[in-house]
Parts: C-alpha cells; structure tokens; sequence
DNA sequence: AATCATGATGGAATCGTTTCCATGGAGAAG
DNA sequence: CTTCTCCATGGAAACGATTCCATCATGATT
C-alpha cells in the first residue's frame, strides 16, 4: 500500500509552485519548458489529482447521482446503462441509488446526495414536487427521466402548517417559508406516452376490442390520463387500476382485474413489470393470450421476445434516454432545453389478436 | 439557493468552539448540557455535516464503489439491488460503474474510484488478476461477487519486461517493482457453481442426456470447469462454447453451436443473458425446447417462468450475494471471512426433456 | 532610454471537517 | 489545604486541491 503522490510532491520535484502545476494540469497558462517539465514529473510520480482536495476547494463534487426506482426493472437497468455510457465518456463519476418506489427512502437519498455535495442529479422520480423541493432549493441541477413528479398532496398549504411555519420564522431560527419550487421548471427526458398510449388503443380498438384496460404503477399517471384520453370518455374508471411497485402488487393488480372484470378482452399494461404481472395473472386464471385477452406492454425488453406469446410492446428507447438526460445534466447551459420527448414505437408481436 | 450552515455557523450560534460541536455530533465526550445546545442548534440551523470536509481530513471517500459489467443483465441487477440496500440501510453512498465485460473500461474505472478516494469496492470482475492489482496495491478493500478474476496472462512475466521495470527502479522515480498481489487473497461472495453445475448435469444426464453442451460467457470459467468435472473426462471440446459478453455474441455463439453440432441434446446456459440467447438461436434454427433440445439456464430471473415454454434454472440468490457483499466490505475487520459461499437451486420448470 | 503592457510564476488564502494538544476547572485523594 | 487526576473545552493544524493577487521578467512602444 503505497501512499500517492499530491501536488506538492509534483512541485518540489519539478522545481516549481503549486500553482503552477496546478495551472498546467488544468489547462491554464504556462510556459511550454515549464509545462513539459511538470507533465514529465507528473507522469515519473504517477500522480493523480485527489477529487478530495478539488471538491472541497470547489464546494461542490463532481459527478451526478442518479435515482430510479428499481433497477431489476429492466427499462430502469436500460435508463441507467445509458447514463452510465454518458458518465463514463465524459469520465464522472455516479452515485446510484434505488428508491423502491418509496417517497420516505427517495427523500432520504436526496439528503445523501446533499449531503455529499452531489449538484446534479439524474431521477426517475417517485414522490411529488414537495419531495423534490429541497433538492431544487438547494439549488441542484436536476432532469427527470421517464416521469416527472406528481404535484404535491394538497394538505401542505393548509393554513395551519402556514401558521406554524410563520411562527418559527419569527422565531428567528428556521429558514423563511421556501417559495414554492414548481417542478415544472425542471428539464426532462420523457417518451411521448400520449402517442404511444394512443397508438397502442388505436391498435387494439382495430382489433375489435370495446374493454380495454390499464393496468399501472407509481409514477404512471400520465400515462394513465393518456389512456383516458385515447379511450375517450366515458372512461370506465373500473378499468383502470393501479399497482403500488412491487411485483407483488403488480401481480394483485393484474389477478384483481381480470377477476373483476371478465368482460374485458384488452389490457395496456404501463411498464415491463406490470406486463410480467399481467401474463403471469393471465396464466393463473387459463385465460389465454391472445385468445382470451390481448395485452399491449410499455417497454421493449429483451425478454418480451422470449415470452409465449411474444409480447406485443411499446417500445422506448431507454437507454436514449439515459444518455440524453445525463447529456443534459452535463451541459446544464441556461439555453438548456426544458425538455426533450423521445419518440414510442408500437412493435407488434404476438400477444394481440382480434376480440374473441 | 440558499447556502447550507457550516459547522462554524453552528458552533458560533450554540457560543462554543468548533472542536466541540464535531464532537458531539461525532458522539464524542461532551457534557450533557453542551451537547443539549449543540444538539438544539444544529437542527435549528438544519445543519448537515459536509461530506466534503470530512472527506478529505479523513482522506478517504466514504461509501463503496460497485462495478458490474451491465446493468441489463438481470442477475447483475438483482445483485446491485442487494448492495444498494445494504448501503442504504448503512447511509452509505454507492459509486456505480458498469464495465460491459471490458478489461480496458474496468481498468478507467477502477482509476477512477481511485481518484475519487474510495476504498471500498465490490466487484463482479471483468479483467483478470493484473487489472486488479493497482486497486488492491493502493490499499483498497475489494469483494468480488459472483466471479473471481481470472489468473493474469502470462506475458507479464516476459523477462524483458521484467528488466525493464527494474530499470526504471534505478532510475528512482518510478515505484519499486510491486509485489505480486494476489486476488486469491481478496475476499468474494459466489454462488456454489461446482455443486448447481454438477446438479443440473445430472439431471441433463438422468433425463437420459449424453451430449451435453455449456454455453459460457466472460468470467464463466469456474462454471466451465465445474462443467468439465461433471461430464467427466473426455471433454468434448466443442461442445463448450464462449461468447463475449454482448447479446449479439451471445447469440452468435449459441447460433454457432446449435449449428456446429447438431448432434447435441441440451445445453447448460451459465449465465441468463446466454439462456435468452440459446432461446432466440434455437427458435431461429427451428428447434423446438425441449423436444429437439433441452435447456438448463444459470439465473433465476422473474421472466424466466414467462418463457416458452417456462425455463428450467439454476437459482443463485442474486440480491442476497449483492447484500452480504456490501456487508463484507463494510465491516472489513481482521477476522474477515476469506469467501462466502451460497447455495444454488435446480428449479425445474419446462425446458428440459427426454432424449429425443 | 524610460515606461508600459503582457504573461509566467509562486505564496498564501480558502474550502469544512476532524483531531491533536494545551488549558482550565472541578472533584477526589492525600 | 494541597496535589493529583480526569474531563470538558477550544484553538489551531492538518487534509489536497484551486485561485486570488502580487511580483518579476521580458519585450514592445514612445
């Protein structure tokens, strides 16, 4: 275990200042006999910079964290792959974490990645604006991707939490009531889920199908009012309904609906492990796809392929938008784009077929 | 934005001394009525210790680093789950790199976990034992999980290099030629390959099974070899085969096999990324699992029992290696157990049959 | 030849924390 | 009452980089 050089020893050993070496290793200004001499000594220590030092010094470190809710969820490990890729390229570092679609433990994360001094973030996320506040007033420099944070439970602008709130202003200790941060403000990298929602619904509509279902999870909202949209109204609101994350309640979800309602014959399940749930309900129950009841899923994994039938899927293209949302994290410029809406695309497979 | 207390603002406003308000937030001795007031302030202030100070004092990152070689390959993503729990539930940060089964990246990576100052890595490793060297020589703490490198090639013992290096020491600026380290030294956590390959060769073989293939990819060398011993010698050597890691060489490889030797009953997948490839080439090839051909898959994903027809297994508890991983290189006592070992299960579902 | 502009250079401050060490006071033991 | 011990406490020195600023040399301009 050999202790590593610092920037002092590349000094003394070139006969020159900190600064100056510094300065050339970072690409200031210097003088070519200079310049060599340092590189030459750098490279004879093998030294490397410390972050340490540089983070402390610049208040900040380098890098991005990246949130998602559950990385055996393949469109996740896709998303996160290709933030990985962008990080690697531009040689930063990540520091992951995973939420279990749990609000509690996303907070928790954002405090770590504070405390940490991590200013960019990554995150699909799971709670509402009011979770994401403190990281936004912190002054992160945070993309959603996938999804953007529901707006927040109406109960914080109760006018007693205002009262207390004011009443520890006066107190003089705690911070002044935080302006309202809008999520809206933040950029994002999402799919266009009304297009590929409707395309999915034209399709099955084509098909014959009246009952078509939505089976979702947290976080599927938009889809959800896509769905609701794409069905036009009356939307039958028993036909929609939601898991809470797990594959567990997926599967509860998935058996709950087709138990409820056998007169459907169509379901849009909105993410890969509501697709898993629902073939697996399906199966349990004999009913049988397509036969019985055709499914479209979000999300092309690898595996859709494999299933029996092969699974018809909007696709996605996770990876994309891993690179792109930590693209734009990289680039935080203020002519930043609020957001970029990548394209879905209806590959159809075997899971589908005509109203039985 | 607002900037965040310091420990000085803190220890100003509570009216004692720096030193103090580190103890007592440290759990250091302190009286009873001081450590009140801190504790009082620090959360009035909502003041939170930089990472970034204690970093470098301390001169070292806290947290982990994880490197696996792709997120997308399910198991891996069990195990990364398994880590980032453990982490969490220790506050700890985790770095995340993905290497895409390329000694070279891996290499950059572990570089630059080193720059970064972390000292406590999990890895499932790419490279073999010479890549991991300057990790282990600067005095990191590594464990490896699901796979140990493989022993270096044999060229870095070429006498020319050898006096090369030895020069360079003359020249007394360059470090002293290292000493071996040893990977063998390094603590892991792996699944018991020689006793799930061995099971479901037996069970290939009980189903009446005499050509058995392996389908292997990087790092599945223990699991071939587990391969070779439970066949038994002679080995047919083409009947072993190895991808590189990619789905695309996964699948060639497969597709080679089934073509090269048609003569073959089943085939042993070690890993589910060479399982889903096995599926594809054999429905390409027209052969039919498992009349035409039987499959045993390493891995046990959840779209595993979606397949068709549902994959046989072997199941290694991904999360639970990724868990006590993490919990090895956290508590990195003397008394450290050299490796961990876990059990594998043959889960039979509906790829495997009868000889033909 | 004197003055000015330019650019290279190094010393020192700084970031926020932990930790070493000296100091002071209180209580115990003599 | 004295001395000794122990503990709480705060000042200051690290940690390793970046960066401000003053200095100095060089070459150009008047």
């Amino acid at each position: 275990m050999e202790k590593r050089a610092t920037i002092k020893d590349v000094a003394e050993a070139a006969g020159v200042g900190v600064a100056t070496v510094s300065r050339v290793l970072s690409g200031g200004s210097a003088s070519p006999r200079t310049r060599e001499r340092v590189l030459a000594v750098a490279a004879q220590l093998d030294y490397r910079p410390s972050a340490l030092g540089r983070n402390l010094r610049q208040r900040r470190t380098g890098g991005m964290g990246l949130l998602v809710p559950d990385l055996t969820d393949t469109f996740h490990a896709q998303l996160a792959e290709g933030v990985l890729a962008c990080a690697r390229s531009a040689g930063e570092p990540v520091l992951i974490g995973s939420t279990a679609g749990d609000p509690e433990q996303e907070a928790e994360l954002i405090g770590m990645l504070l405390e940490q001094s991590v200013d960019r973030l990554i995150a699909v996320p799971t709670g509402d604006e009011d979770t994401w506040a403190p990281a936004l007033r912190a002054g992160m420099t945070v993309v959603f991707a996938d999804r953007l944070p529901a707006r927040p439970s109406p109960e914080d602008d109760d006018p007693a939490a205002v009262a207390v709130n004011d009443l520890r202003v006066l107190d003089g200790l705690s911070p002044a009531r935080p302006a309202p941060v809008r999520a809206l403000d933040v950029p994002s990298v999402v799919a266009d889920d009304r297009a590929g929602i409707r395309t999915a619904v034209r399709y099955l509509r084509g098909l014959g199908h009246k009952r078509i279902a939505f089976l979702g999870g947290p976080g599927h909202d938009r889809r959800a009012a896509a769905f609701g949209e794409a069905v036009g109204p009356p939307v039958d609101e028993d036909l929609v309904v939601f898991g809470t994350g797990s594959r567990d309640s997926a599967y509860a979800a998935a058996s709950g609906l087709f138990q409820s309602r056998p007169d459907l014959s169509a379901v849009v399940a909105a993410g890969n492990v509501l697709g898993e749930a629902a073939v697996l309900a399906a199966r349990e129950l004999d009913l049988r796809v397509p036969r019985d009841v055709s499914l479209v899923m979000y999300d092309d994994v690898p595996w859709a392929e494999l299933c029996a039938p092969p699974l018809t899927v909007i696709a996605q293209p996770g990876r994309d938008m891993g690179y792109r949302a930590a693209e734009l994290v990289l680039r935080s410029g203020p002519r930043r784009p609020r957001s970029v809406v990548l394209p879905t695309e209806l590959i159809i497979r075997g899971s589908c077929g005509p109203r039985r």
